[in-house]
Formats: C-alpha cells, structure tokens, sequence
DNA sequence: AATATTGGAGAGTGATACTCTCTAAAAGTC
DNA sequence: GACTTTTAGAGAGTATCACTCTCCAATATT
C-alpha cells in the first residue's frame, strides 16, 4: 500500500506519518523506485502501537521512540525486554531519598517480588513517596501495604490474560496493557473514590 | 514575608512565582505601597499544592486553574465539591463509545457506587477501555472488575486515611491524594507486573 | 546619597509535536 | 505524448506550554 493507504487506515495525516519516518520512529517503507514506496501490515500496526501509547498512554515521542527501541530489541531474553521497555515508560532522571528508597526495597523483599535490583520503576516510586511527603502527606506503610497488594492483584491479572504470541507481539501486548491499562484503573480509583467521599461526607441526595 | 521570602520557602524561582501570579493561580499578597506585597502561609500552601500537582501528577497548568477554581469554591457542599475537583484533574473533551458506556454504567451499578451519574470519570473510563480495543487488545469483564476491586480497596483505604480537618484542608488533601498517589500506584502495578512477567517469562536469574 | 528590592508588564526562550511548502521524479489518464 | 496527480524527502513555519528575562518607576534599606 503507498501512503495515502496507510494514512486511511489509520487516521493519521500524511504529513504526521512522514515525520515519524523522518524521526525513526516509523520503518522506511520498501523503496520503490525513487519517489515512492510500499508500506505494509506491520506499519499500520507500529503505526497504530505509537498513536495508542502517545493519545492514550500520554507518552512523549521520545520515551515511545525508546520504548520501540526495545520492542524492537531481539538480541535479549524476553523477560529482560519486558524489563527494558517497562523502564522505557518513565522518566530516567530521577533522585529520591535514601529513606524511601529503604522502604522501597523493604516494600519488594516483604512481597517477595522477583525485580531487578537496578529497576528505575525503584526509584520512581521512591521518588513519588517523596513527593507525597514533600506536601506534608505522610503514607504511612499500611496504606502502602494496601497499594502494592491493589496493584499485585491487578498486575497478575493482566500479566495471566496476555494473550500467547511470538515474542514481538507479546513485547506490544505487554507495553500496551501496561500503559493503556493504567489510565483504565486511575479512572476505576477515581469512581471509588468518589464513592467512598460520598459515604464519608455525603448528604443524602446524590 | 517579601515575594523573596517566598521563592525561598517553596523553592520556586521569584519568576515562576509572578508568573503565577499573573496567571491567577495563585492569589495577589497583601499590597503595601505600590511596590511592596506581603505574603502569608497560605501562599506558601497553595504554592506547594501547585508545584505538586505540576511536577508529581504531571498536570497542566490549565488542569491545575480548574482544580484550585474547585477547591476555593465555598459555597457548595463539601462532597460535591470534592466531585467536582475531582472531574477538574480530567481532560473535558472526551468522546466514547455508547458500548463502554454501557459497560461502565453496569460495573458502577453493579458494585453500587454512588457516583453522580454524569461525572466525566465515567466517559474518561469508557474511553480509556475504547482506546485497548481499538488497538485491538479486548478488555474482558473479568478483567474489568478485577481493576474495579483493586481501586475500590485502594480508594477506601486512601478516603479512610483522610485526615480530619477543615473544609479547605480536605479538599486539598483529597486533590493531593488523588493527583500524587496515581503515580504510586502505577509505581507499584509496574512493579508486580515486573514479578508476575518473572514467573511467566523469566529464566531463574534475574 | 547610594544601593537594593519590588510590583507589574511585555518580550523572549526552549521544548514538543506537528504541519506546510517545495522540488524533482514518477505514475496514471486522456 | 501532453497533462494531471501523487510521491519521497527535506526544510521551514506554526501553535502551545511553561516559564524566564528585561525593564521601569517606586520604594526601602544602609
């Protein structure tokens, strides 16, 4: 299919899907000739993972760019690339304290979670504890406790519902239900909370 | 104390702070001649309340204005306005399909959650699930409540944990707990998921 | 009197994500 | 075979955001 095509399919402009191709995030098309070429099925669906993560996911073009770098990252274990494009999601530069990074560790070994020692997901919790603190709010480890077994519950789900696939598809499966799944379950948390608030401060009438 | 004053309690550049000012998110000081304001605790407060709203829930500052046009909104009840601070940390310009509508509408139903019925967390939630169909990945019901009873734990907990104060306090609390604990949340399901993808995928080191 | 700080307003900056314009080459149409 | 349309490729232009800088006259401080 030439451009046009694939911009139909999947409604992105022209003008949109030659600056990806020009930023590398889109694979040329097979050059036919020397104004034109041929895209095919695993354009529209690259096409379609970048438009899901950046709409969707909120992501920047360049955390998608390093995320796709280690989609597309076959010299490695599969269980490492999973590992690679989950810290291709957040941010790189973070600092957080010593203390949170404590409890942090304390939090992973207490589950018993099987996670590199070196992941940055470490230390953007540790970072976001920090930022709760820095506000005056204090989380105190019960409700930390609370959080990490919500969120055990949920990631075994999903993980147990990925679909079986070759090892790219699998890599896609995994990036999008880990960054489209999160908007999902914010948005749950929000309802519940507004449950709970009614409960606790509601007048009748709702 | 002086603007300077100010700048070095919360750590925001004089700039950035009249800036603000400009902007009308955070209120005028106390006007002392022409060329002189005085600020109080309160400014310190909502500046804090605006940098990690900015730097820890990633909001804009447009999405900030709207929350703090909610939390200072004094003549309403308390638990509307905590809806309606709440519906400010959303993107209003959502679209969904009558579909997960649907669905949403049901799994509120059916976990009888008194939530108004046109809070925009229910269309952001049924878009948020149209955006994995779309890319082709089916959010199935089970699924579905399983992210509903893990935000239901993790809501209660976190309203539960809400300390006692006055109205202003615990509307911004309720704001901070929302805006900041997403991220450790997601911290934390990007980690068992980590765990979970160790047990499906993983070699034995790690 | 000399120096420093402030409020206020406008202009400038750097990053991000496009979007538009242009050119020469090629393909399709009559 | 002339004419219209489409394309690849590259550069320039645009819109938004969140600051950041500069300047001024009016105070305050020393």
């Amino acid at each position: 299919m030439w451009i046009a095509e694939l911009s139909r399919q999947t409604d992105v402009p022209v003008a949109t899907i030659k600056y990806y191709l020009r930023e590398g995030l889109l694979p040329a098309g097979e050059a036919v000739g020397a104004t034109r070429a041929r895209y095919g099925e695993a354009h529209v669906r690259r096409l379609k993972l970048i438009r899901a993560l950046v709409e969707a996911g909120g992501l920047s073009l360049a955390r998608v760019r390093s995320v796709l770098a280690e989609v597309d990252e076959e010299s490695r274990d599969l269980h490492e690339v999973l590992g690679a494009a989950h810290g291709a999601l957040i941010p790189a530069d973070l600092t957080a304290s010593d203390e949170s990074r404590r409890r942090v560790d304390a939090l992973v070994a207490e589950r018993g979670w099987r996670i590199y020692s070196e992941s940055p997901d470490r230390v953007f919790l540790a970072d976001a504890i920090d930022a709760l603190e820095k506000v005056g709010y204090h989380l105190d480890d019960e409700l930390l406790k609370i959080y990490a077994s919500a969120a055990n519950e949920v990631a075994e789900a999903e993980v147990a519902n990925l679909p079986d696939g070759d090892r790219q598809r699998t890599v896609e499966d995994t990036v999008l239900v880990t960054a489209l799944g999160g908007p999902v379950l914010l948005a749950l948390r929000r309802l519940a909370q507004q449950n709970a608030s009614a409960h606790r401060y509601g007048s009748t009438q709702y």
